[in-house]
RNA sequence: GUCCCCAUCGUCUAGAGGCCCAGGACCGCGGCUUUUCACGUCGCUAACGAGGGUUCGACUCCCUCUGGGGACGCCA
């Protein structure tokens, strides 16, 4: 697209199996993705499961499939493998270690024999004394001797004059006094890492040129920074991304309604329109809302991505969405179809995508998610159909039932059975009997799909088939009230 | 408290000094359309946090304030 773009950036998606893929997360991948794809790059996908107490296989796979039913494909990674795997962070100890002897080694880190007790004690003491006070490790053990029977943790030696800068893609120059850096922990006592050492031992052998994250992880960034200059390794760009909160301003989680990709596929949503609400939060193309994967990809950049929170809107989600549903070429029929039965097969109808396909029609600018369209299609696959009490009661009346056995008797003759012939069939004989359509309608309405709200009526009589239609007609006439 | 970041309608946003008495979308509210529900369509309500600068001219640049947010862990 551009002269600048033409390096082919290689980016990560690095979750923490502690849940589901939270839909925060996904406008990370999201955005990562994008990048990746637009300059021809790779996407990588790390499991970063080094908080042992709260990982767990389950959450693992939960991640890979949401990110499959997104189709935020991954070119290397957790079962498709590559050139610098294991891409799961506990299988990578052994080089945690490693590199952390080798800062040792340089003088750039030290083993800290503290304890945590000793720590947290020191940390409460000076809360006492002064509750806002920020606690840093006093660098105790910084020239300490080996003490081979002592475990101990390995902590970088934090620079204590000077300042990081760095050029954010996103938020432009940000500088960090190193005093605001202390002699952090790199590896914990039973060897496993601490998040920035593993996340920069990792992004520099997976030769990631990249890193894309939440803002959240801006404060990370100097820390890091300060790790590859100790390693000699070239520094990444950064990119953060603002927050998206919850309407509150808080954090967004499951207490304000649903978060992970899990429900929203669950609701019924279809994957590119959760994709094209997530890509709109925060990044911008002029007046341009909805988007085709294709479309997204081309006009993706960082300059229009925004720097300032933003709070998710449920109801303009589900408008993206719907936005999706109507249009058959972001939602091609068959895929309708597809996404759609299973909905209409969790509703007790034994219904396949081939039997949905030419009913796709008739939800097409109605249905908001493919569960709604699944309900407003049940009436197709149910025989008899369901039939609502109080719609009945108020349409299906003596008076029209009479009627209904009347318009049945018409539209048996009707060759051939399409909505256009229906019409004028009806329209005739409405005429002779000087009736307007507004008086038979709710009552065939109800009698054909059981309900008083549906697709229109020549099209549900049309779908529903001769045999069926008829028979529907002529039922709601035996059974009055 | 310390360090970092942010600030346009209720919400997502356009706006890169005059095109803006601020545009689009969602929501809300009306009208039209109509066999129902929707779709569609027309319209309405609604914003540049405050104060100082800079400039012939600020939503746009600078400063202060105010208001938000993030981090300060052997979590990520």
């Amino acid at each position: 697209m551009n002269a600048t773009n033409a390096r082919k950036e290689r980016v990560r998606f690095a979750p923490s199996p502690t849940g589901y893929l939270h839909i925060g997360g996904v406008r990370t991948a999201l955005f990562n993705w994008l990048w990746a794809r637009k300059t021809g790059g790779a996407f990588i996908l790390r499991i970063e499961d080094t908080d042992q107490e709260r990982s767990t296989d389950e959450s693992v796979r939960v991640i890979l499939d949401s990110m499959r039913w997104l189709g935020l494909t991954w070119d290397e990674g957790p079962e498709v493998g590559g050139p610098h795997g294991p891409y799961t962070q506990m299988q990578r100890l052994a080089l945690y270690k490693e590199q952390a002897e080798a800062l040792i080694a340089k003088g750039r880190a030290y083993r800290c024999y503290c304890t945590k007790e000793e720590l947290d004690a020191q940390r409460t003491a000076l809360k006492a004394r002064d509750p806002k006070a920020n606690f840093k490790y006093p660098g105790t053990c910084r020239h300490r001797q080996d003490q081979p029977n002592l475990p101990f943790v390995v902590r970088f030696m934090a620079p204590e004059a000077g300042a990081v800068t760095y050029v954010d893609k996103v938020f432009g120059p940000v500088t960090t006094p190193n005093s605001a850096q202390q002699d952090f922990v790199l590896l914990r006592s039973d060897g496993v890492p601490l998040y920035n050492f593993g996340a920069v031992v990792d992004d520099a052998a997976m030769g990631i040129t990249m890193v894309v994250r939440g803002r959240d992880h801006m404060v990370n960034t100097p820390p890091q920074i300060l790790l590859y200059e100790a390693f000699g390794h070239s520094v990444p760009d950064f990119a953060h991304l603002p927050m998206m909160l919850a309407q509150s301003g808080e954090k967004l989680s499951k207490r304000h309604g649903a978060v992970s990709v899990g429900e929203y596929r669950d609701q019924g949503y279809a994957p590119w329109g959760v994709l094209n609400y997530l890509a709109r939060f925060g990044w911008s193309h002029g007046d341009q809302e909805v988007f085709s994967r294709e479309e997204l990809i081309a006009a993706f950049d960082w300059e229009h991505c925004n720097k300032s929170d933003g709070k998710f809107d449920a109801k303009k989600f589900l408008a993206v969405n719907a936005e999706h549903l109507k249009s058959p070429r972001l939602v091609p029929d068959a895929d309708y179809a597809a996404r759609t039965a299973p909905f209409v097969k969790a509703r007790g109808l034994d219904v396949d995508a081939a039997r949905v396909l030419p009913m796709v029609g008739l939800v097409r600018e109605r249905a908001t998610t493919f569960v709604d369209a699944a309900d407003r299609l049940d009436f197709v696959f149910r025989d008899p159909p369901a039939i609502d009490a109080a719609a009945a009661a108020k349409f299906v009346t003596a008076a029209s039932v009479t009627l209904l056995r009347e318009l049945a008797g018409v539209l048996g003759g009707v060759e051939p059975w399409a909505v256009h012939p229906l019409e004028e069939a009806t329209h005739a004989w409405l005429a002779k009997k000087g009736l307007a359509i507004k008086e038979v309608a709710q009552a065939a309405r109800v009698a054909l799909t059981g309900r008083t709200a549906s697709p229109g009526l020549f099209d549900v009589i049309a779908a529903l088939g001769r045999e069926r239609a008829l028979a529907r007609l002529t039922a709601a006439a035996h059974a009055p009230t």
